[in-house]
DNA sequence: TCTAAAAATGTCGACGTCGACAATGTGATG
DNA sequence: CATCACATTGTCGACGTCGACATTTTTAGA
């Protein structure tokens, strides 16, 4: 492989002066940058980033870690929209994922130290608040999709309140007033979230909420949980016109296609005799389902673009105060409601 | 950050004798070894790869290109099939991908360039021939879910032929002879494998196939595809049912889908009415629709697994001739056949 | 006990790059 | 034409590690 000092020979230079116009530095003149430039061409020279490294201490390398997130589908967008902005800062990312053990936790902190990396991503499936200490590793960092219990640490999510406020919202604005709402499995943080943001709309159309309407679709231990949504949903649709929902509100995209295929057993007609709205745009079923279904988006590719943004803004010494920043889930209007 | 030689000094031995504990290498007195691991552990020392790499010349990093793979939520496992081994050969995995542009693809390869990365896995979203010279980039490399047109390079992928001949077999198995066939874009490699795999089943069992129950789910050109599978399915099942299929094959697992809403939107139950059967394994769907689909599962993990094997055995010099690997397509049995 | 072989440890320098500083070239000014 | 400021280029060595080789210590056999 091609070193600076096979250019500098070739161009009649010394290797510093190279080493000056790779790293675009002033105070070169533009008849020695051409003739470096041709022999760098010439060669097919690359400069070897290791060999910087050593020298200048700073690694280029951003770290993204999950706990399983990368295998998630629907978080993949995260991992898109990091890459985007860490291309254009001309860094690299390298990432791990700790398969949720400890153990593997402990390896993929060791790998990212070995690399020197500038700073870390990380990363989890849901979005939940975990036991993260900044100080433990000492490398800046910025969380995605969960926030810090006890630290002060950089932290972006979405803004699950504002999605369950928009769905209820869209559902009040098409006039329904009969409204069912088939949860996430109530254990998870963003169920909460998103019901609250529902009862606000809610509150503030003075619509009065049907408790009894109100039904997770999934539930059981963490881990282990069990999907309902179809039963949940039949129970709920089982009625006579008068008496049911006219809208039902998922709590995920898989709820509400499941909410779909009862509707359907039952012979109700989407939207007609009955109106869905899903949550997380997860297009491989909202787009693909029959017909095409009204959810509320998660901005995972914003989520992405903006935590390593913040984490760029961090490793420069921007002093962004640290805290959690919450992005908006816009909703997707299809032909489900 | 502490160095090998603040190790040494504070087990009083020399840096060169820390490195050798630090690599494992024989002979080295256990009482040596013993100080100089507590002296790694009470200054928590870490090794840093870059200035190995200078000194070695071996990265330990291995580069996965994709085009837009990690984009796509059902290759995802092949990411983490090819970390599960990186992981265990204790080398790092550094994820790029090309945004499905020339000039995204330059890129990248120049950034894996510049980390002198040991191999590449060439990973694609679709399963197709693609135009690769090794010998452009001078590294070694393992094509995934993707095959060379004209040079030898070792690849890895699904065997489709072999999967759409298990979804046919199940159908005969279960005793269907009316079989019909919703396929994915005829455009795409993957619709005519599986599509002779189905053909092959169907003569070794000496039922006739019905041209006009095969028709494609989704049509246009790649980029600009439709999804008519909903459309298409109707039509086959709007018949009497003597006149009508008694099993759908599926393209792959949306078309599935899709293929049951037109089957409730006629009244028709699964798999009483009418079977199907889907392909991809996509749990998001294949496990969440009413009732569960029996598919055909793509064995992406495995697919990344063997492509890691693959580049590690070729990094070895392990010669291994470079032929294209076909990995089979298991049958998963649920609730729709 | 002595000797030779094997085991354990050390010394030195190079890997490719860039920071610190030195040296040279260039042009403007008086 | 001397002087000075500034632009341009070069020299040297260090970053942290490990390969090549040298030296010292231990072990085994006679």
């Amino acid at each position: 492989m091609q070193t600076i000092k096979d250019v500098a020979a070739l161009a009649g230079v010394s290797d510093r002066t190279v080493s000056r116009v790779v790293n675009g530095e002033p105070n070169i003149s533009s008849k020695t940058r051409a003739r470096v430039e041709e022999a760098i061409a010439r060669l097919n020279y690359i400069p070897n980033l290791a060999a910087r490294m050593v020298r200048t201490n700073r690694s280029g390398v951003i770290g993204l870690i999950t706990d399983v997130v990368s295998t998630t589908p629907n978080s993949v967008e995260i991992i898109r929209g990091v890459q985007e902005r860490v291309s254009q800062a001309n860094q690299s990312l390298l990432i791990a994922n700790t398969s949720g053990t400890a153990e593997g936790e402990k390896r993929v902190w060791r790998t990212f130290q070995e690399h020197r990396i500038d700073g870390v991503l990380f990363a989890t499936m849901y979005h939940h608040e975990i036991d993260f200490d900044p100080n433990m590793h000492n490398i800046p960092a910025v969380l995605v999709n969960c926030f810090a219990a006890r630290a002060n640490v950089p932290a972006v999510v979405p803004d699950d309140r504002d999605g369950g406020y928009a769905a209820a919202r869209h559902a009040l604005d098409k006039g329904h007033t009969s409204i069912a709402f088939v949860t996430l499995n109530p254990l998870i943080l963003a169920s909460s979230l998103r019901r609250e943001g529902f009862a606000r709309a809610m509150a503030e159309a003075g619509v009065p909420i049907r408790e009894e309407w109100i039904v997770p679709g999934i539930s059981g231990a963490i881990g282990s949980e069990t999907m309902q949504a179809y039963a949940a949903a039949r129970q709920l649709l089982d009625a006579p016109a008068a008496s049911r929902p006219t809208i039902i509100l998922a709590g995920n995209d898989e709820i509400a296609m499941q909410c779909m295929f009862a509707a359907a057993s039952l012979g109700l007609g989407i939207p007609n005799d009955i109106a869905i709205v899903g949550f997380d745009d997860f297009r491989m079923i909202s787009e693909q389902v029959v017909p095409p279904l009204t959810t509320v988006a998660l901005p995972y590719y914003q989520i992405g673009v903006r935590a390593a943004d913040r984490l760029f803004a961090l490793l420069a010494g921007a002093d962004e105060q640290p805290t959690v920043e919450r992005l908006p889930c816009p909703l997707v209007q299809r032909a489900s409601t």
